[in-house]
DNA sequence: TTACATTTTTAGACAAGTCTAAAATAATTT
DNA sequence: AAATTATTTTAGACTTGTCTAAAAATGTAA
């Protein structure tokens, strides 16, 4: 059985993972978990310990198998409450994040199993993430970025890379939600930002916000 | 904001109070939380430090008024996450309370709001505990102990006051739930046992079972 | 390739919560 | 009331997870 502190280093370890494909440094651990890259270091020591991760000093940190298993567990956990959460009690999908991170810790197989069933073994969560399932493969994500989408072209949203609440209450704003369709009308090539059409309205997004949304072609 | 040791020394002052009227031993708590007596003595210091307990050394402790009020929300946690358990996933009434342990320390006013909102208000857990609210106020328990019940005498079962998981499941196996009809047929004055019907079964029950069923007179 | 900057690790300290062993206090027995 | 027993507290140590400051390794630039 492992700590909060420890599930929490393999989930960060997990999402760097996700973007760089390298081993993954001490600081961007640290980073990742708003700490000091002293500390990182010594828990890396003790998840090698456990057999967790693969460590060299100096070179970096990867999951092993079993570390790869327990973070997405932890994800399959943390993404089934936070469905619970925005379809069963009604939450906004920018308020579940906070509490989701304490609930993906709690600690009874048969929970969630018995959650995942009866949610009806949703298959995304709030944001458009894919949720693991018991066996932790992740179903296939169609998606791409919103930036990807040529000029003229439409697409639907499916969902998000960014889950800070104002990012969220932001697209909230622009009517922008899992489902909405969007239709390129432009792409400003000064600072890459788009026009883009939302229920026969025009608006403007900024190429930041654009790389975080999630969209499959239509 | 308090940590979950800090939490659950709280809840089993509180708990203790509940039975003995007076202030709870330092033994008694390190014996509830199954810890060493050091152990308790340093805690209680913190606690009166925050102002959340009543304590004079080798005199025993009491709850203030604000950490009564937070023993009494974890258990309003703890009872909305039990009925949870069992209404919504599910759980056997023998299985929850180790998980409903783990839940009744997330923190999140909202999450309990909507939860209790969901669950449709319940006023008592799947034990016949009562839930409180909001507000900290305990629903009415109208209930006395199986062994108060006089002989020829009917009763409903409303609850127990044990949730030990080898309790509940003789409990299941005599098929005594909640709900049941009981009727007192003998009392066995040597060792206080008794005999009693259910479904016009004649079982036979020991002292130490009867108290720990909780039944409203019919 | 030497010098400087950045990253990572080590060493030592600290807070929370626990423990054991010993001392202090309270309760009980004779 | 003195002696014995039980309870409670103190003192000091340990573990987990964190931190700061300094040392070591690596990377970059002139």
């Amino acid at each position: 059985m492992n700590t909060l502190a420890e599930e929490n280093y393999l989930k960060a370890i997990f999402k760097i993972s996700e973007d760089e494909n390298e081993n993954v440094s001490t600081n961007s651990i640290a980073n990742e978990l708003e700490t000091k890259a002293s500390s990182v270091t010594d828990m890396i020591k003790k998840l090698t310990d456990k057999g967790l991760v693969n460590y060299e000093k100096y070179k970096g940190t990867s999951l092993t198998k079993k570390g790869n298993e327990i973070a997405i567990h932890i994800i399959r956990k943390h993404r089934l409450w936070e469905y619970f959460l925005v379809k069963k009690l009604n939450f906004q999908w920018d308020e579940v994040h906070s509490i989701a991170e304490q609930l993906e810790h709690i600690k009874s197989e048969k929970l969630i199993r018995k959650l995942d069933d009866f949610l009806g073994n949703p298959k995304y969560d709030p944001h458009g993430d894919p949720i693991p399932n018991k066996k932790g493969s992740f179903p296939k994500a169609f998606s791409k970025s919103l930036n990807n989408l040529d000029i003229n072209k439409k697409g639907i949203v499916v969902g998000v890379c960014k889950d800070e609440a104002s990012f969220l209450q932001y697209l909230d704003k622009l009517k922008i939600n899992i489902g909405t369709i969007i239709k390129i009308i432009e792409i400003i090539e000064f600072d890459n930002s788009l026009e883009i059409n939302i229920n026969n309205k025009k608006i403007h997004i900024s190429y930041e916000v654009s790389e975080n949304i999630l969209i499959k072609e239509i």
